[in-house]
DNA sequence: ACTCTTACTGATAAATATTTTCAATAAAGG
DNA sequence: CCTTTATTGAAAATATTTATCAGTAAGAGT
């Protein structure tokens, strides 16, 4: 039997997963997922609208804000929050994880190690707040950007 | 000698740093800084806008954004992103600090303990990242809207 | 296939949010 | 005071995000 390569067999789950939550699939999501899909960076709506027009040229740029919050939703991708432009998205496989972002080229890394869990506990204890959620980004430079200069 | 509030000392020393960095002490500078210092939560500028128009009602809004941004330069203000919007501002004592932020009444507690050298080192090896800042940020409710209900 | 329902879409407008420009003003130093 | 020039506010220009709404097409049922 064909092997399936990543990209595709991402793409089936995360039709999958709309179709499991009752949402159609239709042409403009799918052209929205295919311009993300296999992209290690983040990306703004702007962009994202860009290059799914290319293979969806009536696209509007409401349907990818609308979309990629939807993708959002069901867990697939996570917005991020960058120095320059707070509305960025990127690929989420897990569901706890943070990302590594080089801010260079954009390139992001996922992990999902964090030892907050010490620091949390001790300052729950100390100001009494509950605490049900922390954001956690790192950021640097990869690896192709640092050899880049 | 009569002792200064902490509010009065804070705003000195606020005022000295402008000075000390060749910046002038103006009217519209001080209504902003009179308007969040004390302060215990986090501000958008539309609202320091409105607060700090009472005690200078010529005040234009971008200077709030100009003097929000020109305190966070100089260290004594911290952006903060949350969920819905993301420019907000909070007081910042501490050269390296995160924040523990009440989602209801948006108190914010500074912190400068994280456990994150370990992860992050483990991570800089991993990826081959060079690792250069990290932004953290821990939400939940202050003790006051935890009993509040 | 064909029909029906309605989730979804894009165009448009509206609402926000941010940045730029620029002539007038006032802070600070002499 | 006087001079210099950093700073200001109004206004315009951008940029970003959300709300409306009539038309369209996905998917379920036949
Ligand atoms: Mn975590
Ligand atoms: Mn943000
Ligand atoms: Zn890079
Ligand atoms: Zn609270």
């Amino acid at each position: 039997m064909p092997e399936l390569n990543g990209e595709e067999q991402q793409k089936t789950r995360w039709l999958d997963q709309l179709k499991a939550h009752g949402y159609r699939m239709t042409r403009p999501r799918q052209a929205v997922v295919e311009a993300i899909l296999g992209d290690p960076t983040h990306w703004r709506p702007e962009q994202v609208f860009e290059r799914a027009r290319r293979t969806y040229p009536n696209l509007g740029l409401v349907t990818v804000y609308r979309t990629l919050e939807l993708l959002q939703k069901l867990g697939l991708i996570r917005r991020v929050h960058m120095e320059r432009g707070c509305r960025s998205y990127t690929l989420a496989s897990q569901e706890h994880s943070h990302q590594l972002i080089c801010r260079d080229c954009g390139r992001v890394e996922e992990f999902s190690e964090c030892d907050l869990l010490e620091t949390v506990e001790r300052l729950a204890k100390r100001t009494g707040y509950s605490i049900e959620a922390h954001w956690l980004e790192l950021l640097g430079r990869c690896p192709a950007c640092l050899v880049a200069g």
